[in-house]
RNA sequence: GGGUCGGUAGCUCAGCUGGUAGAGCGCCUGCCUUUUAAGCAGGAUGUCCUGGGUUCGAAUCCCAGCCGACCCA
């Protein structure tokens, strides 16, 4: 209905030789600029001032006076309002002013002045269309809260909800910061296969696809890891990669099927040096996203002041958990405790396993202020270094804030003999699953084979990392275009 | 995968003890040159998510499905 109105009225507009669609528009002066230079000025600067500027946003707010008309105008960096008038831009124009919707790009020219309420706003000498708008924007005072709608049409979000292209410049932010602090410490940044012909480093499942040409099935990474590890072999000493990965399994608050994750690698350091780098950039960022140490997330003030508290997994299942330290030695107590939580168990899991599964449940969701988590078990560590006090555990941390995962990073195996051993075990643990393919990464003990300097490495899931800085209770809300079950064609 | 809630006008929502579909904003027409959720007067909205069933009659009750949100696994 209302999008046969505008087709109508675009058709009057060209009917009166005006183009709906110009094109060759040079760009305009910025929105932001104008008023962080006069937004200060009062009436009577403004008055004595000659400046005149060229703007172009589209119309957010419209409201009509007969003769005369206050709109706001909406750039990517901000909003003002602008009068037009029919003594101001003349009797001709504003005819054609009059065919003008909200939602319509428009360009303007004129002098500043401020309204009787005090709002700084352009007095329009000209007003042109730059583009015609057909669909009727959301409701301005409501909004848009569909979600559905939200995540669809996101480009409709991003024009409706402020805080919503907040969140993105904020994650575009945090990237550029992350990509500095590690171009600053000399990390190379490089690329790395997505289609993989072995799924490997990381437990999930993966994304199958296929290559005609080739005839072979590849699939989708789930991590860079392995190949990022070869190029430490190569003599790259410290490199990273931040890019998509893809895993194959359910979505929630935390998950989408294609996330975001940084992964660096570097050589002669420890996973302890990591926990220093980890602290250093988060407060980096903490810094250039907030101006101070402190966060706050879902209503919890998180303090990432440096340094912070570190526990082993064990005694975090004691202390934080609530477990007792002979339970966590006994497989039926543990079992038990589990399937009391509703976990389905099979009974022949590792120990590593039901540590981790218990962890998830009793200590993650309260580890709130910044803490790493240390001294992972063997058998859930299978590409990481193993501690020279306690072979059963790995020099290995996660990082855990507001309740979440948020990084994983250990001293690398580079023993080629241990690793293919690991690898060997990861297979046996994983047969009946079909879903992951049994496959040894035989490529990847031969680069080992040839040699890879001790070293650490370190994954940082981007997503969550904008989740924390943005306040976001969704992952969705920090991806624009986050995974959802196709939907039939718009009306 | 399981549970709960939701899907009605472009948007935000009401209507749900069955009886011809509503409000506000937006839209159209008229008046209006300092408004800002502008105002006043008049007007038009629709696959009530889809498909079955019950009924004289279903947006409303029942069944199945689709999509989404939240919680759980």
């Amino acid at each position: 209905m209302i999008l046969k109105q505008r087709r109508e009225k675009l058709e009057e507009i060209e009917g009166v030789n005006v183009k709906p669609y110009p094109n060759n528009i040079k760009p305009p002066e910025k929105i932001a600029a104008l008023i962080k230079a006069y937004g200060g000025a009062d009436t009577e600067a403004l008055k004595a001032s000659k400046v005149t500027f060229r703007l172009i946003g589209r119309i957010m707010g419209l409201r009509r006076f007969g003769k005369a008309a206050f709109l706001h105008i909406q750039d990517s960096s901000g909003r003002i309002q602008v009068y037009v008038a029919k003594d101001g831009i003349g009797e001709e124009a504003y005819g054609i002013f009059k065919k003008f919707d909200l939602g319509d790009i428009l360009e303007t020219s004129g002098g500043l002045f401020r309204t009787n309420t005090g709002e700084l706003t352009l007095a329009a000498s000209s007003v042109r269309l730059i583009t015609k708008s057909l669909r009727p924007l959301p409701e301005k005072f409501h909004g848009l809260k569909d979600k559905e709608i939200r995540y669809r049409q996101r480009y409709v979000d991003l024009i409706i909800n402020e805080e919503v292209r907040q969140t993105f410049l904020t994650r575009a932010k945090i990237i550029q910061i992350v990509r500095e602090y590690l171009a600053q410490n000399g990390f190379l940044e490089v690329e790395t296969p997505m289609m993989q012909p072995i799924v490997g480093g990381a437990t999930a499942k993966p994304f199958v696809t296929h290559h005609n040409a080739l005839g072979v099935d590849l699939y989708l990474r789930i991590a860079p890891e392995l190949y990022l590890k070869r190029l430490l072999v190569g003599g790259f000493e410290r490199v990273f990669e931040l890019n998509r990965n893809f895993r194959n399994e359910g979505i929630s608050l935390q998950h989408n099927p294609e996330f975001t994750m940084l992964e660096f690698y570097e050589a002669y350091a420890t996973y302890e040096d990591l926990i220093k780098r980890t602290e250093e950039l988060f407060l980096k960022i903490a810094h250039e996203v907030h101006g101070q140490n402190k966060i706050s997330n879902q209503g919890q003030t998180i303090d990432l002041t440096a340094p912070w508290r570190r526990i082993t997994l064990k005694n975090s299942l004691k202390e934080v958990g609530g477990i007792p330290e002979c339970d966590l030695l006994d497989r039926t107590k543990m079992t038990a405790r589990l399937k009391e939580l509703g976990v389905d168990i099979r009974g022949d899991e590792l120990q590593g396993k039901l540590w981790t599964k218990l962890f998830d449940l009793l200590v993650e969701p309260k580890l709130i202020q910044p803490t790493f988590i240390t001294h992972y078990p063997t058998d859930v560590s299978p590409l990481a270094r193993r501690n020279e006090d306690d072979p059963s555990v790995t020099d290995r941390f996660e990082l855990f804030i507001a309740g979440r995962e948020i990084a994983n990073a250990f001293s690398e195996l580079n023993d080629p003999r241990d690793q293919c051993n690991r690898f060997k075990e990861q297979i046996d643990e994983r047969k009946g699953d079909e879903e992951i393919p049994p496959v040894l990464d035989e490529d990847y003990v031969a680069a080992l084979e040839y040699g890879m300097p001790p070293a650490a490495g370190e994954g940082i899931g981007i997503d969550r990392l904008v989740m924390l800085f943005s306040d976001s209770p969704s992952i969705r809300d920090v991806i624009l275009f986050p995974q959802l079950k196709p939907e039939p064609a718009l009306k």
